[in-house]
DNA sequence: GAGATAATGTGTAAATTACACACAAAATAA
DNA sequence: TTATTTTGTGTGTAATTTACACATTATCTC
């Protein structure tokens, strides 16, 4: 008879003013009890571990996502749990967390999103499934425009440069990646708008979805070597 | 209390002849006995996934491989074994099969290879693992250079080309293949060999671990668009 | 309101890389 | 000895990547 335990953790990043943000929970209850983590728990017998993770995550903090990316499943550390064998699946989200409201629910003291530079230590393994979803997240912005996610629905050019920046952790050269990015022809001009400080006033844009669905279907590659 | 068992399954292809395989086992007991299965099965309360996968295999096929990749979790249909809520965790090889003696062992009734093309109906939902693995291995051989784990350990290029054109299921140009695969400087060159058939001989090469480490800790990426 | 400061928007030339393309050389088979 | 099979090789063109600098439009300050 076997005596592993399924769980599910959600890595949610946010982005906001040039900086990642990590969601995480205050635990309740549990050898971690008041220390920090991902939000997560374990599945239910009948319930899919993509609905696992999504209600865990709602249980926790309340926010509701409709795309969580299957990250890693970590269970290679026998006691990485000191309560006895859990396995878990870890799920990766991104977010723009100025259209969540987050809040404690049931199962957490506590929600907060934090400068993924200033993580507090986090408990369990779940600094390396941190870890695993920052380097996902890195690959992934090579070849997917997934700068859409974390920026609200319209955006100035000078945000996605920043994200860019950002999650690269480089320099980038303006014109050349403004070129690349507008050649996609994936932003919709939504005109001039006036900026958020000093400086001349910019154009806004919006991520036109059924543009990328069309792409994609096509078998199109977002290759951005130069970022 | 949580009813979920989790068990390990491995997608293991081959490759000969321009063909790819699959290796698949006959099960033995359960709702597909006599099924043709992928091999796996329960992971222990006191042992790695990776551990599992490995031990398994071997049980199954006496096939030991050191470098098993994970690929999926497959959790999300609750119904996927008829027995229970069973989850998997599914990993991937690649070997040349020539390298292998198969056999079953203690929990399987048959070992074979099957030719990719030419599948059995599978048991479970294991056909769609199948599919996943074949994606990944279509994804990988565009950014890493796996096609040395299909190959035996000394191989002409046109082997190579054959391993190429077979995954990619396309036509290649020679000359462009060629020059692109000998940049990266990853082949060392054994001289010419007596050639298995008729037409003039070829050079015989062989991987070198050695730089290809060297490559990937300076982080060099080694795209292959054109194939 | 003039000048300093901050942010946005824009084009061109050089270097590198991808792609298309054809024939000679060395072996075996007939 | 001729035909067939397989391997090995180079060059020109197109496309992409990279490097690079300044004018425009706003706000802030004095």
């Amino acid at each position: 008879m076997q005596h592993i335990k399924l769980a599910v953790d959600a890595v949610v990043f946010g982005y906001q003013n040039e900086a990642l943000y990590l969601l995480c929970v205050k635990q309740k209850y549990g050898p971690f009890a008041n220390s920090w983590v991902l939000p997560g728990g374990l599945v239910k017998d009948n319930e899919s571990i993509q609905d696992a993770v999504k209600r865990e995550l709602e249980e926790e903090t309340s926010v509701e996502l409709d795309y969580l990316e299957q990250l890693y499943t970590f269970g290679d550390d026998v006691e990485r749990d000191p309560r006895g064998r859990v396995v878990t699946v870890a799920y990766l989200g991104l977010v723009d967390p100025g259209r969540l409201h987050i809040q404690a629910d049931t199962d957490a003291l506590e929600v907060k999103w934090f400068l993924l530079k200033d993580l507090p230590e986090l408990g369990y393994d779940h600094q390396s499934i941190v870890d695993k979803g920052l380097e996902r997240l890195r690959a992934k912005i090579h070849y997917e425009p997934i700068g859409f996610d974390l920026l609200g629905k319209e955006f100035f050019f000078s945000e996605l440069e920043g994200l860019y920046r950002t999650i690269t952790n480089r320099e980038l050269d303006r014109r050349n990646f403004r070129k690349k990015i507008l050649s996609f022809e994936l932003l919709e001009d939504l005109g001039v708008f006036p900026s958020n400080g000093r400086g001349r006033p910019g154009k806004k844009y919006r991520f036109r979805e059924d543009r990328y669905k069309e792409l994609v279907a096509k078998g199109f590659h977002f290759e951005i070597k130069y970022v």
